[in-house]
Formats: C-alpha cells, sequence, structure tokens
DNA sequence: GCTTCTATGACAATCGAATGACACTTGTGT
DNA sequence: ACACAAGTGTCATTCGATTGTCATAGAAGC
C-alpha cells in the first residue's frame, strides 16, 4: 500500500516536480494550493504526510500547521515544512507550532525524500520499507540491526548510518563529498579522508573472517555498494 | 476474535476518522448517529464497548448512557465518554452517571486505543492480549502486575510504563523523543536525558542479581527491549 | 620508477550513556 | 492538617565508545 503525500504548495513548478517525483517513487500524491483546498483534500482521506510550504497566500503554512495541529484527525499526521531561505531563524518557531521537520528551499530531492521516508518510517513503519537486503546482509532500521549471514554485527552509529546510505542505491558510486553531505549533513565541516578511514571500519565491521568486500573503491571517484555482491 | 466497537458521535468527520482508525486496530466498527440509531446497532448485537459523544442533538450522550446502564443486557457494557474541552468540569457527573471513562476532544488516537484497550481488558480480557511475555519475563496490563522467572517484581508507575511501552513492539528502536511522547504524553516537556534516568531505574528494577538485561541501548539512536531476548 | 590515490594503525579530543545525589511532588495513612 | 514514604525530573560526574586527523605503508596508474 502506497502512502500518500499532501503537498500545499503555491507555485505550480514546485508542484510538478514534486509530483513527478515523488509518483516515481510510488507515493501517491494529493496538491493543495491553499488552506482550503488543502481542507478539502484531507477531508477526502487522511494523508499519511503532509508537505507544508511555509509562506501561501491567505493562511500562511504555520497557521495551517497550527490548524492541523489542533484537529483530532490531523494531530499526528507528520508535516514538513518548506521554508525559503533567510527563513531558518523561523526554524525553531516552525518545530515549536508541531511540525516534524523542515526542509530549505532549495531543497534537493534525495534530501526530501530522505526526510519523508525517515518521518513515515517513524509514524507508519508498515508504509516503508524497513529492511535493506544484499546478498548476505542485511539492515533492519526499525531494530537498527546489522546482519551477515545471519550473525548480527555491531557497528557505530557513522558506520550505520555510512552502510545504510551506500545500500540505499547498491551500485551507484557516492563522491566523498556526497558522503559527507548524505551521512555526516550538509552543515558540517570534515576532512574528505575522514571517510576513508570510515569506510575501513565499516569494511572490518561487516567483513569478519576473510568473508568478500561488498564495498567497492573506485578510484579517483569514491566508494559504492557493489550491486552484484553475492 | 475481533472486539466489537460502536461509536455514537453525530460529527461524520470524526466517525470516519474513528472507524479508519479503529479498524485499522482491529476492531468490529458499528457507528450511530443518534441515540434511536444506537438502540437500533446493540439490538443488531451487543457492542464490547461503547464510544459515546457528549453533546448529540435530541437524547443526549449522558441520557443514553443513563439508559443503556439501566437496562440488563447493556448494564456492564464499558462506555467511554467523548467530551468537548470546557466540559470537563461535567466530569464527575459523567463518572457518576457510569461512564467508565471520558476523553477531552481533541484527543489523540494512541491515547483513545490505550483507554479502549484498558477499558477491554477489564471487562473482557480474552478479547485483548492481557498479557506480554519475552523471555522470563511476563507483564499482565491487567493486574498490572511483573513478573521476572516467576518472582514479582516491583516497578514504579513510569517505569512500568516504559517497559510496557517497550514490550509493545520487541526489537523496535525507539528514540528518547519516541519515549517520552508515548510513555509520558505528548504534552509534557521533560528533558530527553530523563529517559536515561528511568532507563536505568527500569534496568535495576527488572535485572535483579545478576540477571541478563533485556534493554539494548543503541547509542545515537534510543532503546529498544531486545526481541531475542531469552 | 615515479606520482597519485587509498588503506590503516595510532592517538587525543569529544560525545553519549550510566549513575548517584538531591530537591520537589504526590499520595497515603494517622 | 501533618508526617512520611514513594516516585520524579535535573544535574554533575565518570567512563567507555566513537570520531576526526595525521603519519606511514601499500596499490594502482602511467
Amino acid at each position: 500500500m502506497n502512502a500518500r503525500v499532501l503537498v500545499v504548495e503555491d507555485e505550480a513548478d514546485l508542484i510538478e516536480l514534486l509530483r513527478y517525483n515523488l509518483e516515481a517513487e510510488g507515493f501517491a500524491v494529493d496538491t493543495a494550493e491553499d488552506a482550503e483546498e488543502a481542507g478539502v483534500r484531507i477531508a477526502e482521506g487522511r494523508p499519511d504526510i503532509i508537505l507544508l510550504d511555509w509562506m501561501l497566500p491567505g493562511t500562511s503554512g504555520i497557521e495551517i500547521c497550527r490548524r492541523l495541529r489542533a484537529r483530532e484527525e490531523t494531530a499526528t499526521v507528520p508535516i514538513i515544512m518548506l521554508t525559503a531561505r533567510g527563513e531558518e531563524e523561523e526554524r525553531v518557531r516552525g518545530l515549536a507550532t508541531g511540525a516534524d521537520d523542515y526542509v530549505v528551499k532549495p531543497f534537493s530531492l534525495p534530501e526530501l525524500l530522505a526526510r519523508i521516508n525517515a518521518l513515515l518510517r517513524r509514524s507508519n513503519p508498515h508504509l516503508v520499507a524497513t529492511v535493506l537486503k544484499a546478498g548476505d546482509i542485511e539492515i533492519d532500521r526499525t531494530t537498527h540491526r546489522v546482519r551477515r549471514a545471519g550473525r548480527e554485527l555491531h557497528l557505530g552509529p557513522t558506520e550505520y548510518r555510512l552502510l545504510e546510505y551506500l545500500m540505499g542505491h547498491p551500485g551507484r558510486v557516492y563522491s566523498r563529498e556526497q558522503l559527507l553531505d548524505g551521512v555526516w549533513g550538509t552543515d558540517v565541516y570534515v576532512d574528505d579522508r575522514t571517510v576513508d578511514v570510515h569506510i575501513g571500519r565499516l569494511r572490518k565491521a561487516i567483513n569478519p573472517g576473510r568473508s568478500s568486500d561488498p564495498i567497492r573503491t573506485v578510484r579517483g571517484a569514491g566508494y559504492s555498494f557493489d550491486e552484484k555482491f553475492k
């Protein structure tokens, strides 16, 4: 069963972009351009998550958010605020109002998708794939457990996120910079080479004995989780 | 066998919300918009629990409640009153009338579900999972007793709820924030780290001697009750 | 062989969790 | 009303786990 996403946004371009990409990810997408329409869409069926533009003509996103939280039917629906740069200071206010997360425009699709999935995993785990598998490696995001050939492995937080990130798109090569952004976050300043060290630690952790290494080093480019890994 | 819930409520939105969520929880849901219809539904088959709106057009919820209590077929059916904010003062009158519990709108679904389950557990224990077991730990939600290897343990209220919550989904990792929401309630503002303290107290209470610890700390993520705990 | 890029062990700094102490509330029995 | 016991939320401290860098060794490319 696909998760239903309601996008409340007044920019037609952005709506189309989101609809296209979210549907490609398997979400059922509803859209609304203002508070009124949003109300109608919600009445038609409770969405599983709401993307809400901060600034909207008429009733502002923050006000909509407040109202959604006040109504019992929608009090627990996860909400992600879409805020424009420069409104970041409002962040605290936004979260205080009841939004569960926020992204700053212009945002990257992968980032938005990651946040949507993270929230859904928390509120409706059954809507999201919680287990990633490849070969004899298995990672369960609900229980935070990683197994290889059935045997449980212990990974530090960073190694865990790194593996999760790499396994998200097996075969795809990520540059060190991409890994830093995706795993460490865009706001931290860490040396590129640190990635090497953590890849090394991850390898040591997931390759006990002399099991084959699923992580491929691409000289001059970065790393990838081998899609053909068995 | 699923428990039958009768919802007596005149707001169509709320009815839909309740039907949707209660059915998702495995209840068989009947609805009625007024006293007359409620009578028909009850005649069709005795519900295991009734959710009753306080204010209804025509015969008020409180009056319906009184009548249900007067008839012997329905005298013992648990009733939860749905009251709007501001009617709280009426609480005592409501309970005196015979309702077993009440929730104030807007209520959170988890809270309502918890109360429904609590009442059913009292009236029809066989309809509800009453005992949670894992390894040699056993918690009886009817009596609020906790045993380890047959020996009874003493837990404070918060520790009890914490354990109950964690054991509800063994293996699942809950963040401190989730635990605060689920165990303390969404409206309390308590420091994240307080969870640590209570986890510590819970551990001390359920691990007498040097018995193994079923609670797993997931660094950077939260805690979980070990699903593989033996 | 020389250059460039990656792997790895060592290490100090930092972080997160566990724990004991303590002040405050709440509830109960007298 | 009062005293007492139980239960709670914060804090400061402690301690092991984790992290980011660096220096050095090892591979790969040309």
